[in-house]
DNA sequence: GATCTGAGTTAACGACTGCTAACTGAAAGG
DNA sequence: CCTTTCAGTTAGCAGTCGTTAACTCAGATC
């Protein structure tokens, strides 16, 4: 049965995948919250409702957790932005839906925007690479129409622009309580905008 | 020699203070780096010149070099705060002024800036909450400019926009390379007041 | 229904780390 | 000059953590 793999028949795969996504879920949750060395493997499994070294059944090591996470999540923001400006009706257009799907994406899930940016370090040579070059796309993505908006800026400037701007979306862990997610997106698409230079005024 | 405290005149005190000084420029590198986990004492020691145990000379345990770190980096962001908001010309000015201020400590310290917003729950109970109480105050000395420069709009709002600008503001660490810190000041200080809806336009 | 597979368990290892103990020697002080 | 202080050293303890080993047993396979 060797083709056989991308269907998933069986209860028991079925369950495995379950463990993994609640394993994925946990560590984002944990890593968020204390660090990916501040979170034992016990720590982890036992979140996911298994306990120890079962994690072994599911990744590698630890550090796989981490890659898993981080890979699926610097992946997922890339080929979203290239969908969004693929399908925009001109660079203005482009920038307004790549703001917008920025937000959802750190409205959504603060606790993976959080891991991303503290817990790169972690990683392994190999999937550091990975996900650095992922996000350095994704950058030149906003990077590439930012410049066919204003093409006598310098690209650096742009870039500078681009880092600021997910700095000011990427707020969201620290102002998540107080104010409800959906009336803060479009306070923050509407500051983005503004900060970039293309608000509505 | 009861009152002779302020005053450091041999040698040896001179000595260590410049150890402890070491010690904490140290700390703040290499927190920064590789988080307050992932630095041994042994690590820390080194990069001041003396090595391991020698720490526990100057601090009383590893989480008080973060304390101290931690405690002095937010008080002089509160501090500072006052005095340009005192020193100010009208809300307008005194807007314009914290974002200059903020900038500027984002663009000398994104070392310090890193470690505030990852390391913070490695604190004890008692130092975090000194911590957290000093980063409130600045936050209110930023959200009680906005609400007399729009009175109108809901404080929580307001709370938002500022901890949003602080993301924007402290994007430096993900953007030091490239662009010289002169060049970039100016750029975040414009996209900071256009975000907060006092652009120049 | 017998066999095999593999996700789970507990026990234990080796390495590391925060911190203490005991000691050393040079500077401070009378 | 003799005593005290104290910033530094090395050795070692106690605890934690990532990972492996050996085993168990329910579900999949034939």
């Amino acid at each position: 049965m060797p083709d056989a793999v991308r269907e998933r028949p069986t209860a028991r795969s079925r369950a495995k995948d379950d463990r993994r996504t609640a394993l994925l879920a946990a560590a984002a949750r944990l890593f968020a919250l204390r660090g990916f060395d501040g979170v034992s493997i016990e720590d982890l499994g036992a979140a996911a409702g298994v306990s120890g070294p079962a994690v072994y059944r599911h990744f590698p090591s630890k550090q796989a957790v981490l890659a898993a996470l981080l890979v699926e999540a610097s992946a997922r923001l890339h080929e979203g932005g290239l969908a969004v400006v693929a399908d925009a009706d001109g660079d203005l257009d482009a920038l307004g839906s790549l703001v917008r799907f920025h937000a959802d994406f750190a409205l959504g899930r603060p606790d993976v925007i959080r891991v991303q940016d503290r817990d790169l370090e972690s990683l392994a040579d190999d999937e550091r690479r990975t996900v650095r070059t992922l996000q350095r796309s994704y950058v030149e993505l906003w990077v590439g129409v930012l410049a066919r908006l204003a093409p006598d800026v310098d690209p650096a400037h742009l870039r500078v622009r681009a880092h600021a701007t997910f700095g000011l979306l990427n707020s969201t862990p620290h102002s998540a309580a107080g104010v409800p997610a959906a009336a803060v997106r479009p306070l923050l698409e509407t500051m983005a905008l503004a900060a970039l230079g293309h608000g509505g005024s």
